[in-house]
DNA sequence: CTTCTTGTTACTGA
DNA sequence: ATCAGTAACAAGAA
């Protein structure tokens, strides 16, 4: 599932491709994943990708944008002028390796023979055409993202302690902090050893320092990893995988030992989202 | 058949 | 009005 670090792993991969290309044929295999008019998309070329939270934004030049969220399945695939996946990338599925596959929604050829497809398993992630005026108004509804210096305790901790519900909930609220998602808030908690249940009024300052420092660090630390895959959902536009989830503290480790203490780690349902952690370290 | 999966929003009740 | 908690979205795996 893309958080920050698997949609910024895309963006900068986008970014290395995609500058220049222009959009010659756009075909929807599924009519609820893009909300479009299409001639508004033909002939304009790409000019930047970028990212806030976890949606990219396609820069299309003068008050022209193409948005895109992949919410839980979302994939995007790159094959080159060649039909090849740039950077050998191993093919392991046929949503990599025949496209466009089963759940391949929309496709994007560009001049130059080059197509993305966007594959998206269950439809909740979505690609929307927007001016700038409808960007800026899109991205207000989320906060500053998590590994940005705006985000610092002086900000944090006074919105922690007017919060009555799980930390781990509040974390996840993009409202607070954009970009952590389940395996990174999971991770950053057993990082700060504070228990994702405690009330998220209850945190000191200092504990608020520490589970900050750890979310950020967490963050960096997908990034540098390229992300996480777990059972190939999410994957690079060369079909990729991440590297993150051999150095995941908690997440997926249900059984297995904590890398902190050595305790157990234990899955347990909080606000009905699967949650990892370790009832020894973790207070 | 039921239950589980997740990012975000909509809804409900306090 | 604001906050907390739950349902919903969709499709497939177990």
């Amino acid at each position: 599932m893309p958080e920050l670090p698997e949609v910024e792993t895309l963006r900068r991969r986008l970014q290395e491709v995609l500058p220049g290309k222009t959009i010659v044929q756009v075909t929807q295999h599924h009519p609820k994943s893009l909300q479009a008019d299409l001639a508004w998309l033909y002939d304009q070329t790409i000019k930047e990708v970028k990212r806030k939270a976890k949606i990219l934004q396609f820069d299309l030049g003068p008050d022209k944008n193409l948005l895109t969220h992949l919410k839980m399945t979302g994939q995007l695939i790159f094959i080159d002028s060649n039909q090849n996946r740039v950077g050998g990338g191993h093919p392991t599925a046929d949503w990599v390796q025949n496209l466009p596959a089963k759940h391949t929604r929309i496709t994007y050829s560009f001049d130059d023979g080059s197509q993305l497809f966007f594959n998206d398993q269950r439809l909740f992630g979505w690609m929307k055409a927007m001016t700038d005026a409808e960007v800026d108004q899109e991205f207000s509804k989320y906060a500053h993202d998590i590994d940005q210096p705006e985000v610092t305790l002086e900000y944090l901790y006074p919105l922690l302690q007017r919060r009555r519900s799980a930390i781990k909930v509040v974390l996840l609220d993009p409202k607070v902090v954009s970009g952590l998602g389940n395996i990174y808030v999971c991770d950053a908690l057993n990082l700060a050893q504070i228990s994702p249940f405690r009330p998220a009024n209850s945190l000191s300052q200092a504990e608020a320092g520490r589970l900050l420092e750890a979310s950020k660090r967490v963050i960096q630390l997908g990034v540098e990893n390229n992300g996480t895959t777990f059972d190939g959902s999410y994957v690079n536009i060369d079909g990729l995988a991440g590297g993150y989830q051999n150095l995941a503290l908690v997440y997926a480790r249900e059984g297995e030992t904590c890398k902190n203490c050595g305790g157990t780690i234990q899955k347990e349902k909080l606000a009905g989202r699967g949650t990892y952690y370790c009832p020894n370290c973790q207070l």
